[in-house]
DNA sequence: GTTTTTGCACTGACCAGTCAGTTCAATTTG
DNA sequence: CAAATTGAACTGACTGGTCAGTGCAAAAAC
């Protein structure tokens, strides 16, 4: 069954909906499956692009049938779908987690900033796939994941977001910055430069880029040390 | 073979030309061709991707039939490439631009670094689908226009990098300061904060943008205004 | 005995690139 | 001048190949 939506054919799930993408909980041998899947797709996606990524490859990668693809997913779009909310949402918590801890120990917004951009160059250096293919695709109009993208980001930024407020309030920042385009811009700070590091100067330490971000967000390119 | 008018050599386009890809001359009618296939190409390429785009819809876009494309260049794949260093092209020239215009202008180099960010944002908003298909297309690996892209992204990079050596020279930047990867995070700054504001807030003006870019340049963040 | 995976043949759509033929503006010829 | 000629530019039907997704019987895992 299925359902045209401007233009779009969307398969409706009816009924059944076994395990759904949110995959939940489920076996541990399907999560393993499904694990192998991403780890592949990850990878091959991030070299060549979505569409120039078979669906026979990533079985191959994965070391598993082409049946298995679909009996775990319910097609290519989807697959990586799941593989994007999954993604943000590891680097989500991730933000969070360094934000928080933060605060718990009782650092600045500033501190929290900084160690924001520590947790999401760890990420980078963690994930340099995933991350180079979201960033691939997260201002491209017109695909079937547009909405998950925008939802999946905003979660992301928001968490920005809200430091440069608290701190706002605290007056710890001038009031005159702009919420929004100033989390964007921190955040493609250190996307970009994380992303060059990684693929022009991978002999560089994380330190070393992190301290070099340090330097940015706190004012200290001009002047002395 | 050439002819000269008024003191002037000028080329004359006889017979043959072959033309090569550079495409220096070459006739009107074909450039104007060209020309049409840049436009249509970058904006199908920038919403779908490269492998998504098909050579037919670039062809029904820009009002010519497929054979045409491949009259005018060797394949899709060199197409994109002369598409890529068209742009980037344009937009080094545009950074170079601000770097003299300040320089002449007696500013500093902050205001060299202010004034490329403009030129940055000036770029983006005329060009949104190029700077979109750019950065989606940059970290990828195992691309067939993957040494044109890093020959490209360099000569781009590098006028940054070429301000902030001068302002460490000039003693205006502490000497402590990464220039490769400072420079690579100054760009990043201004690419997302600009493909987010126009993704996401299309309403705000360029002023806007570049107010908050700024500030965040000069470390005026943290702190009164 | 139920769920999951396998292996593999098959289909129908789609697409990069080709090529024989057409158009047309500029040039040459009578 | 006009007719004939030239060749670069363009056309679009066609080809050979690729790939997402299907179907299913048998095996493996749990």
């Amino acid at each position: 069954m299925s359902v045209r939506i401007s233009g779009e054919t969307v398969p409706v799930t009816i009924g059944a909906m076994e395990s759904s993408s949110t995959t939940p909980g489920g076996s541990s041998r399907r999560e393993a499956t499904r694990q192998k899947l991403y780890e592949a797709a990850v990878t091959l996606i991030a070299e060549q692009g979505f569409s120039a990524t078979t669906v026979d490859e990533i079985a191959e990668r994965a070391g598993v049938a082409k049946g298995t693809v679909y009996y775990n997913f319910a097609s290519k779009s989807v697959l990586f779908e799941e593989l994007l909310r999954h993604g943000v949402g590891l680097l989500t918590a991730s933000l969070r987690e360094a934000a928080e801890r933060t605060a718990r120990e009782g650092g600045t917004r500033v501190d929290a900033l900084d160690a924001m951009i520590r947790a999401g160059l760890v990420f980078i250096d963690r994930y340099p796939a995933f991350t180079q293919l979201y960033v691939a695709e997260l201002w491209r109009t017109n695909r079937a994941w547009q909405s998950t993208l925008m939802v999946v980001r905003q979660e992301a930024v928001a968490v920005v977001e809200g430091v440069l407020r608290e701190g706002i309030e605290g007056g710890e920042f001038s009031d005159e910055i702009d919420v929004p385009l100033t989390a964007a811009a921190l955040v493609g700070m250190v996307l970009v430069a994380a992303l060059d590091w990684q693929s022009f100067q991978p002999e560089r330490s994380l330190d070393d880029v992190h301290s070099a971000l340090s330097r940015l967000l706190q004012g200290r390119v001009s002047g002395r040390p």
